[in-house]
RNA sequence: GGCGGCAUAGCUCAGUUGGUUAGAGCAUCGGAAUCAUAAUCCGAGUGUCCGGGGUUCAAGUCCCUGUGCCGCUACCA
C-alpha cells in the first residue's frame, strides 16, 4: 500500500483565494488525494497559511488591525472558500502558530550549528523614530535607476529592477514617515553553494519529474547558486532561537515550507496521536508530493531540499512537485494588484462549487498556461455535465421510474450489445486510473466524459422505449447497463465531483462508501427514487453577468506617495526643454533601450532612452517631446547620455511620451 | 544579449520511445430518433502541423536556422 504526504502550496494570508491558485496547487492535489483514498492509499493531505512578512504587518498597519488579526481574517476567509469548493485537507494551519515557529526555529538551529547558516554584517535602514531595522518593503523612495516616486526598498514597480534598499534615494520610513538613517546590521545567510553538488546528484534521481520543473532548476544549477538571507529585520515573524537578536525573524521563505510540517503535527495532535506525524515525515518508503504553481519551483525544488538534507531528524526529501502553470482569465494574465481575478469567494456567491471544480480540471494548466473564459465554463457545464452526464442520469432515472416502478434487477445473461459496452467502459477505467495516478486531470475528465458517451449511445441503439412495448426484458436490460455505468461514473468522478457523485449516488439507492476496487462488483438489483436535476444550466444572462463583473474591476487606486514639497528654485534648477528627435535607432544587446540624437535649437544632443518597449525608431523620428537638458551625463551601454526624455508610465510600464500640444520650436523651454 | 518554454482545424486543446490516411471536444452542415434537462445518436467537411534548411527508407515528433509570443536572467531610464 501507498504511503503518500501531500501538500499544497501554502498561501500567502493578506488576501483571498482566486481561481488560479485552485487550479495550480489546490484543485489538482484534492484530486490526487481523493483518488488515492478510494485506492485505499494511506494519504494525508496538509496545506495551511503563510502568515508572516513585511507585506502583512502594512496591510494590518493600514486596516488598523494588528498582524494577527488580519491573518486571522484571512485564514477564516480562506478556509471558507476552500470549504465551498470541498477541497479535503487533513489539516489546514497557519504559520503563526506555536507548532510552526518552535520547528522552524529548530530548523536554523540545525542549520546553524553545521555551518550552512552564517552570519553576515551589512548596512540597513534604521528608523529612530520607530527604534526599528526597515526591511526593504518598509521603506519607500526614488528609485536610483529611473527615478521614479514610490520605489519600494526591495524593488522599483516602475521599473522593476530589483534595488540595494540604502540605494534609494530619498528614503521614508513607511511607518512614520521620517527619513531614516543607515545603521549597521547583521543577518544570517543560507550558504546554498555548499548545496549544489548534493542538489545536483539528487535531482538526476528525478527523471520521472515534469520537464518544466527540472529544466528550471538545471537553469538556476548551472548558473551557479548564491547565498540568501534567511534573516529580516521586523516584527512580525519567527525570532531567532539565539541570544541578543531581537527584532530578528526568519524570512518568510525560510519557513513558509517547514508549514508542511507543522500542518503535519498539528494535525497528529488533532487525532490525539501526537508522534503519528513523524510516520510520514521520517519514513523512507513515504512518497512527499508537493502541488505547487510554477512561481514555487525554485523553492521546493532546491532550498527547500536542501535544508531537509541538513536535518538532525531524518526527513524525506520531496517524491514529486507536479508543479502546473498559470490559469489566464479571458486571455488575460490575472493581476491581483488590478484585482484582475475571479476570486472564490465571490464565485461562490453565484455558482456551485463543484461546477467549477469541473471546469479546472477539465481545463487543468497542466503542461503551458491555461485560458479560463466565461464562455468555455458555460458550454462545459451545459454541454458535458447537464447534457451528456446529466441527461443520461436523468432519461435512465424516470424510464426507470416510468416502466419499472424504478426497480430494475440484472438479467440472467447479457447480451453482446451490453456485453460490448461494458467493456469499452472498463477499458477506459483503466486508462482513467493510470491518467489520475500520473497528475493527468484533463485526460482523466474528457475519459470520464466517453463513459457518459457510450451510456448514450448505447441507450439510443437499444431504444428502450420502443422495446418495451415488445420486450420488457430488453428494456430492463438495457437500463440495467446503464444504471451500471452511472454506478462506475459516481465513483470514478468522485474525486472531480466529490458531493455531486454522492447526489448521483443517492437518487439510486446507493451508500456512500467507495472504493476503485468496488467499481467491478455488479449490482443485483437497483432501485432508483426520488430523482432530482443533478446539473442545471448555465443561462446566457448568468454568464453575462460574470463578464461584466470581471470587465467592470476597476484598477484599485494605490493611495499616492508624494515627496516632500520642494521650492520653486529647486523647480528652477531643472533646465527643460522641447527636443526634436532627428535620429533613433536600437542599442543593440539591449531590450529596452534606444539611441536618440535630438535637436534642441541649435544643439544637438545624443541620449539613451529606456523606451525601445513602448516605442520603435519610426514612432520617434521627427517628433517633438520634453526633455531635462541640464542632468549629469551619464555612461549606459557604452554611450554617453546627455540627458533624460520625460514619459509617463502607467502601473504596468506602459510608457507615454510628453509632447506639446501645438507645434513649437525645438529648444523652447517648459517650465 | 544569455537560458528555457510555446507555436497543430474557425475556437479550446491531444498527439507517448520518429512508423499507416495528423486526432478529440466545441462550433458549422446534413440526417435519425422522441425515453430525457430541445437533451441524445449517426454522418460530413475543414489543416502550408509558424517559415526555411538538414538527418532518415520514414519527421508534427530529432538537428540547425529565422519569425512571433511568454517566463527567468543580464545590461538599463
Amino acid at each position: 500500500m501507498d504511503k503518500i504526504l501531500v501538500t499544497s502550496a501554502l498561501i500567502y494570508a493578506n488576501g483571498p483565494v482566486h481561481i488560479g491558485h485552485v487550479a495550480g496547487a489546490y484543485l489538482p492535489a484534492d484530486i490526487f488525494v481523493r483518488f488515492h483514498r478510494l485506492l485505499g492509499s494511506d494519504i494525508i493531505f496538509v496545506s495551511g497559511t503563510d502568515e508572516h512578512g513585511a507585506p502583512v504587518s502594512i496591510k494590518a498597519e493600514k486596516e488598523g488591525k494588528t498582524p494577527r488579526e488580519l491573518v486571522n481574517f484571512y485564514h477564516d476567509q480562506i478556509d471558507k472558500s476552500f470549504a465551498g469548493l470541498n477541497i479535503s485537507f487533513d489539516n489546514f494551519s497557519g504559520t503563526a502558530r506555536p507548532y510552526h515557529h518552535k520547528i522552524s526555529q529548530k530548523f536554523f538551529k540545525a542549520l546553524l550549528d553545521k555551518d550552512f547558516v552564517v552570519q553576515k554584517s551589512g548596512q540597513q535602514f534604521y528608523c529612530e523614530h520607530d527604534q526599528r531595522f526597515l526591511a526593504d518593503r518598509y521603506v519607500e523612495g526614488v528609485c536610483p535607476f529611473c527615478s521614479a516616486d514610490g520605489a519600494r526598498g526591495d524593488q522599483c514597480d516602475s521599473c522593476g529592477k530589483l534595488i540595494n534598499s540604502i540605494e534609494l534615494k530619498e528614503p521614508k520610513c513607511k511607518i512614520c514617515g521620517k527619513t531614516p538613517i543607515i545603521k549597521e546590521t547583521s543577518h544570517w545567510y543560507l550558504e546554498l553553494p555548499k548545496f549544489e553538488n548534493m542538489l545536483k546528484e539528487w535531482l538526476t534521481t528525478k527523471s520521472y519529474w515534469k520537464d518544466n520543473v527540472i529544466n528550471f532548476i538545471m537553469g538556476w544549477l548551472n548558473d551557479g547558486l548564491i547565498e540568501r538571507a534567511i534573516t529580516r529585520d521586523i516584527d512580525w515573524g519567527i525570532p531567532l532561537p539565539l541570544p541578543d537578536t531581537e527584532g530578528k525573524v526568519l524570512y518568510v521563505w525560510f519557513d513558509a515550507p517547514i508549514g508542511y510540517i507543522s500542518s503535519t503535527v498539528e494535525w497528529a495532535d488533532k487525532i490525539g496521536e501526537p508522534e503519528k506525524w513523524k510516520d510520514y515525515w521520517f519514513d523512507p518508503d513515504c512518497k512527499l508530493i508537493h502541488f505547487i504553481g510554477k512561481d514555487n519551483i525554485p523553492f521546493h525544488a532546491m532550498i527547500w531540499p536542501a535544508v531537509l538534507m541538513e536535518q538532525n531528524d531524518p526527513y524525506i526529501l520531496p517524491y514529486d512537485i507536479p508543479a502546473n502553470e498559470y490559469l489566464n482569465i479571458e486571455g488575460s494574465k490575472v493581476s491581483t494588484s488590478r484585482n484582475y481575478a475571479i476570486w472564490v469567494d465571490e464565485y461562490l456567491k453565484y455558482f456551485n462549487g463543484e461546477l467549477l471544480r469541473y471546469v479546472l480540471a477539465a481545463n487543468a494548466p497542466e503542461t503551458r498556461d491555461a485560458d479560463f473564459t466565461w464562455q468555455d465554463f458555460q458550454v462545459r457545464i451545459n454541454n458535458e455535465l447537464a447534457n451528456i452526464l446529466g441527461n443520461l442520469a436523468n432519461r435512465v432515472f424516470t424510464f426507470s421510474i416510468k416502466f419499472f416502478a424504478g426497480e430494475i434487477t440484472k438479467p440472467l445473461s447479457l447480451s453482446v450489445a451490453t456485453q460490448t459496452a461494458l467493456s469499452e467502459a472498463q477499458a477506459i477505467i483503466t486508462e482513467i486510473e493510470a491518467c489520475y495516478r500520473n497528475y493527468r486531470v484533463r485526460k482523466t475528465t474528457s475519459l470520464i466524459m466517453d463513459i457518459a458517451r457510450i451510456g448514450n449511445r448505447y441507450f439510443d441503439e437499444r431504444a428502450p422505449w420502443k422495446a418495451v412495448k415488445t420486450d420488457k426484458s430488453h428494456a430492463s436490460e438495457t437500463l440495467y447497463l446503464c444504471l451500471e455505468l452511472l454506478r462506475m461514473l459516481s465513483i470514478v468522478m468522485s474525486p472531480i465531483l466529490p458531493v455531486k457523485m454522492l447526489q448521483l449516488r443517492k437518487m439510486m439507492n446507493l451508500d456512500d462508501e467507495m472504493s476503485w476496487k468496488y467499481i467491478p462488483r455488479d449490482k443485483t438489483v437497483y432501485y432508483i427514487s426520488n430523482i432530482e436535476t443533478l446539473f442545471t444550466k448555465i443561462t446566457d444572462e448568468q454568464i453575462d453577468e460574470q463578464i461584466q463583473l470581471l470587465e467592470k474591476v476597476q484598477p484599485e487606486t494605490a493611495p499616492l506617495v508624494h515627496k516632500p514639497e520642494i521650492e520653486y528654485d529647486d523647480f528652477m534648477k531643472m533646465e527643460l526643454r522641447i527636443v526634436k528627435v532627428l535620429q533613433a535607432e536600437k542599442v543593440k544587446k539591449s531590450k529596452k533601450l534606444l539611441k536618440l540624437m535630438v535637436k534642441i535649437g541649435s544643439e544637438t544632443r545624443e541620449i539613451v532612452s529606456g523606451i525601445s518597449l513602448s516605442y520603435s525608431p519610426e514612432d520617434l523620428i521627427g517628433k517633438k517631446v520634453v526633455m531635462l537638458i541640464n542632468l549629469k551625463p551619464r555612461q549606459i551601454m557604452g554611450i554617453t547620455s546627455q540627458g533624460m526624455i520625460l514619459a509617463a508610465a502607467d502601473k504596468d510600464n506602459n510608457l507615454s511620451l510628453i509632447t506639446p500640444m501645438q507645434d513649437i520650436d525645438d529648444g523652447s523651454e517648459v517650465s
